[in-house]
DNA sequence: AAGTATCT
DNA sequence: TACC
């Protein structure tokens, strides 16, 4: 195991999980205090909302936004969207405080030069789930993803490029940073179910946060 | 579709 | 696998 400490506050370590994709483990938990009064303000001004999806279906986490655009899904499909649909205003600007995060993460694993434009904002009750899917939706493949866990555990699931892939099964904490990005960019991935668990800062929620560069 | 129903 |  590599343990990295520069400056004595922060000592995390990272566990690859298959080449282009790791887990920073407690990367983020100095700052979380922080980020989760951040998000306390960015969903004031846009809501958490559960979003339809084009078979007719609900998904159970509930999505809000930073950034310049935010990813949006109807009964017409998926896509990103500069105007959030339910405020009918543009997404609050994604803080310093994110983008550095994400863009601190991002050079850990290996990629640099990270400038995400969008910040996505998952909440997980008890009870919801993500199921295996594919971040496609962007313009720019190049740039990874940078998924920040907040709260409650919660099971990752990693799979391949095809559907079919037999994912892995990684258990994430608060403070858990993972980053995809190369050979794994396209990979499947997806949340199982989020068990009943407090935790002393988010209560019975999970939070993720997942930056991307889409434009 | 990031979900769900329906099939083999 | 199909869904428009």
């Amino acid at each position: 195991m590599d343990l990295f400490s520069t400056d004595g506050t922060e000592s995390w370590w990272q566990e690859p999980i298959c080449p282009g994709a790791v887990v920073l483990r407690q990367f983020a938990t100095a700052a979380t205090t922080d980020i989760l009064t951040t998000l306390d303000g960015l969903i004031a001004d846009a809501p958490l909302r559960q979003m339809q999806t084009p078979g007719g279906g609900k998904m159970s986490a509930a999505l809000s936004a930073c950034g310049d655009y935010g990813w949006v899904s109807d009964r017409r499909g998926y896509r990103y969207a500069a105007i959030d649909p339910l405020t009918q205003q543009a997404w609050p600007e994604m803080p310093d405080l994110l983008s550095t995060l994400a863009a601190r993460a991002a050079a850990a694993a290996g990629y640099p030069h990270y400038s995400p434009d969008v910040c996505l904002i998952n909440c997980y009750e008890t009870g919801a789930k993500m199921g295996l899917h594919q971040d496609k939706d962007e313009l720019d493949f190049s740039a990874p993803i940078v998924s920040v866990s907040l709260g409650v555990p919660a099971n990752f699931q990693f799979g391949g490029a095809k559907r079919t892939d037999k994912p892995v099964k990684i258990p994430l904490q608060h403070g858990d940073v993972v980053v995809w990005g190369g050979p794994a960019r396209l990979n499947f991935h997806g949340v199982l179910t989020v068990r009943k668990a407090l935790h002393p800062l988010t209560g019975s929620r999970r939070f993720n946060l997942t930056f991307r560069k889409t434009h």
